[in-house]
DNA sequence: AAGAGGCCCTGATAGC
DNA sequence: TGCTATCAGGGCCTCT
């Protein structure tokens, strides 16, 4: 699910919900995610208050009134739901909340508020939780990331330092966090093909325009998927269950054999796999 | 040292 | 209906 709009749509509910609310207890469900969940994460939790979120390539980072951080990460399938009170005519002692929309199985992470719960669910465990005890600790876990498109540092002469002598094809680049940061599978694919280069193109060939419109177009299609409340593929939703509508924007992603939709292209979009990814392009105008 | 490939895990879907 | 195979939006590790 989550490259980086559809996480920045999760923060922005989480912002909206759970800012400055206190932790008043936290059940690890199920601990097996990419990283064991250890029992005392759930005691450092206990009657923090979370003072910060933000989003920093497909991550989440609360900051805790104690200075700690948490930081999560989606994975391919993870979601956050939440869960408010019932009205009160509806509560009965033994569900003391309930929703349609929560699924059944591999709700890993509950963190209890006073009004609501949030709950942390990934059926194919790829995503983690993890406490971070310090400013230091959070700066030192991301010192490998590269900018996001959205960063000044991305810029014509990074683009050219980082790629200028590279064989490795651009669109594996734009996956690679390490160079830019956010961009996942989907995006990747659309944004190549607004720039007109085929995802193939070996990074070392790219031409100062085709840099320049990288940047762009980076910026531009993940600009209008945020707007649009992400894609959602499959299960992504965000935290109040709602569907992203992006994927209805789709140029070349999962369009296999339908026609390119540039203006006056008569195109197909063919798709490979490369590197164990799919790869979507227009089969004559992305050279 | 860069780059390709395998792998962690479950679920949805397609094909027989 | 039920089996098996294939494919998923991520990212880390290992091997060449």
């Amino acid at each position: 699910m989550p490259e980086l709009p559809e996480v920045e749509i999760v923060k922005q509910s989480l912002q909206k919900n759970i800012k400055h609310k206190i932790i008043k207890k936290v059940i690890i469900n199920n601990p097996n995610l990419r990283f064991k969940i250890n029992d005392s994460f759930a005691s450092n939790l206990k009657n923090k208050k979370i003072d910060l979120i933000r989003r920093l390539s497909k991550y989440i980072i609360l900051g805790l009134n104690n200075g700690s951080f948490v930081i999560l990460h989606l994975g391919m399938s993870g979601t956050i739901h939440i869960v408010k009170k019932g009205r009160k005519n509806k509560i009965t002692n033994s569900s003391f909340y309930s929703s349609p929309l929560l699924p059944k199985k591999h709700n890993h992470i509950i963190i209890i508020f006073d009004k609501f719960k949030i709950i942390f669910n990934d059926p194919r465990r790829f995503g983690f939780l993890k406490m971070l005890s310090s400013k230091r600790e959070l700066k030192s876990f991301f010192s490998n990331y590269g900018p996001e498109p959205f960063d000044k540092k991305f810029d014509i002469n990074y683009l050219k330092n980082k790629l200028s002598k590279k064989t490795k094809n651009i669109k594996n680049y734009l996956l690679d966090q390490k160079f830019v940061s956010g961009i996942g599978n989907i995006y990747a694919n659309e944004i190549l093909f607004f720039c007109k280069i085929k995802p193939f193109t070996q990074s070392r060939k790219l031409k100062i325009d085709q840099y320049k419109n990288i940047i762009f177009y980076s910026k531009k299609v993940l600009t209008h998927a945020i707007k649009k409340g992400g894609s959602s593929i499959q299960n992504f939703k965000n935290i109040d269950g709602n569907k992203g509508l992006f994927q209805d924007n789709f140029k070349v992603y999962q369009r296999e054999n339908l026609k390119c939709l540039r203006k006056k292209c008569s195109g197909i979009i063919k798709k490979k796999m490369v590197t164990n990814r799919s790869v979507f392009y227009c089969n004559i105008c992305q050279k």
